[in-house]
RNA sequence: UGGGGCGUAGCCAAGUGGUAAGGCAGCGGAUUUUGAUUCCGCCAUUCCCUGGUUCGAAUCCAGGCGCCCCAG
């Protein structure tokens, strides 16, 4: 297992390695694995964003405190250790985005965003350029060769801590040169080998939440960029009620019951958002269940091209949020053209701009086939508004 | 100013003499490398006001105030 780490040919002495140091525990722990084994490891941290702001911000990556844990810890364990500053295209390539996406009435998942254009493409051009034969990183996932010499991505070994859902995006070409060292590994042994390394972040706390949001207002950091993109606007039922005021719709997500702050008898859930006429649409429970969706920024990493996957219908699973394991399935193209989902048991609070990624499989380590952001959602009940919008519909088409 | 009804937390609401249910909203926490969901905890020394009866009153009585309905 030792000598087969990277799954690469080659002396580990002349092979070099550039891993991405976040100054958190699984980085880590991957850079001293990968210099223990021998590699010529070169560790490289990137500051993402104003670390002054950031510094006190506990479970966040990349920027002061964490500069200062990965430079730490690349010194113990002996290895050249870079900061690059991505400030600005990180900026551009997520929290803009990220700032966009809300305003349009969706909800991100910046995570993605991240990984597929700061750290696979252009952290991975960096090590191409550095010489390294790849470039490693402590995600819980893993990436197995296939026969014909190309990489295929499989959930974690430790489902429960499987980070796939945002790694959907990685291309075949970037997976090619990926390498995920833990992701046969368990967090417990993660943390048990930081130990045996004498790494000084073993028992950090892992990161969780939005890394460039301080505060955990992410609503906030979107006012701040986009002043007065965020007007409020009425919350209406779905016979279009108005039930009361909203200061703005990125304050919301489809699925949130908390912070709308209508008292009817029972619980009220975001089931729709509309950005043009700044509504906010909220019904019970059972409006959130939902059967269908479709993609756009499809990434497929299966066996042939996707339209040759497409004629079988496949049945896949699917995740629409991280939390939740895959679940049933069918993929097609429709008569837009675009990739389409039917989920079998449906789901609920799933809202557009979210991750649709696919597996082969519910359980277990299974492979990743691909997946897309939501685009648009399809409800699994017909709501009374949606079926008073039909007899309309046929009472005018009479 | 004839009759009837009502007034309990931000909203809805149970309780009709024994020491203020519950839901919704809100707040806090747990969970979570996205947003949510979910879960847990907190949330009326006080029942429109003032007196009275009683060992004891949100509950009974008197007066006042405020709403609502029927009035023809």
């Amino acid at each position: 297992m030792e000598s087969n780490l990277l799954d690469i040919e080659g002396r580990p002495s002349a092979t070099r390695v550039v891993v991405a140091m976040s100054g958190g525990v699984d980085s880590s722990v991957t850079a001293a694995l990968l210099a223990d084994a021998g590699y010529d490891v070169v560790g490289i941290t990137l500051q993402l964003y104003d670390h002054g702001a950031a510094t006190h911000r506990k479970g966040a990556c990349c920027a002061g405190r964490d500069i200062h844990d990965a430079r730490a810890v690349a010194e113990r364990i002996g290895i050249p250790h870079y900061v690059l500053d991505y400030e600005d295209r990180f900026k551009t390539a997520v929290i803009d985005r990220f700032a966009a996406s809300y305003v349009a009435g969706e909800t991100p998942v910046p995570c993605v965003e991240c990984n597929q254009s700061i750290k696979f493409r252009d952290l991975l051009t960096t090590a191409r350029d550095l010489g390294a034969a790849v470039l490693a990183t402590g995600h819980y996932v893993a990436s197995r060769g296939l026969a014909d010499g190309t990489r295929a991505l499989y959930r974690a070994r430790e489902v429960e801590r499987d980070q796939s859902y945002f790694l959907f995006a990685t291309t075949q070409q970037q997976l090619d040169f990926l390498r995920f060292p833990l992701g046969d590994r368990t967090k417990a042994e993660t943390r048990e080998l930081a130990h045996r390394f004498g790494l000084s972040v073993a028992d950090k706390q892992d990161s969780q939440d939005i890394c460039f949001v301080p505060t955990g207002h992410y609503a906030s950091v979107i006012e701040r960029l986009r002043p007065g993109a965020a007007g409020p606007g009425n919350i209406v039922d779905l016979d279009g009620r108005v039930l009361g005021r909203h200061d703005g719709i990125i304050h919301f997500t489809v699925g949130q019951r908390r912070g709308l702050g209508i008292a009817t008898g029972t619980p009220v859930y975001v089931v729709r958002l509309d950005a043009a006429t700044r509504q906010v649409i909220v019904g019970p429970r059972e409006a959130l269940r939902t059967s269908r969706v479709w993609l756009r920024d499809v990434n497929w990493l299966g066996d042939g091209t996707i339209g040759a996957a497409l004629e079988n219908h496949p049945e896949v699973y699917v995740k629409v949020r991280s939390t939740r394991p895959p679940q049933p399935a069918w993929l097609r193209r429709n008569a837009g053209g675009d990739i389409e989902v039917e989920l079998i048991a449906s789901e609920g609070g799933v809202s557009p701009g979210q991750a649709c990624v696919f597996y082969d499989a519910s359980e277990g380590q299974a492979r990743v086939l691909g997946g897309g952001i939501i685009a648009g959602t399809v409800a699994a009940v017909a709501t009374q508004h949606a079926r008073d919008t039909s007899s309309a519909e046929l009472a005018a088409a009479r």
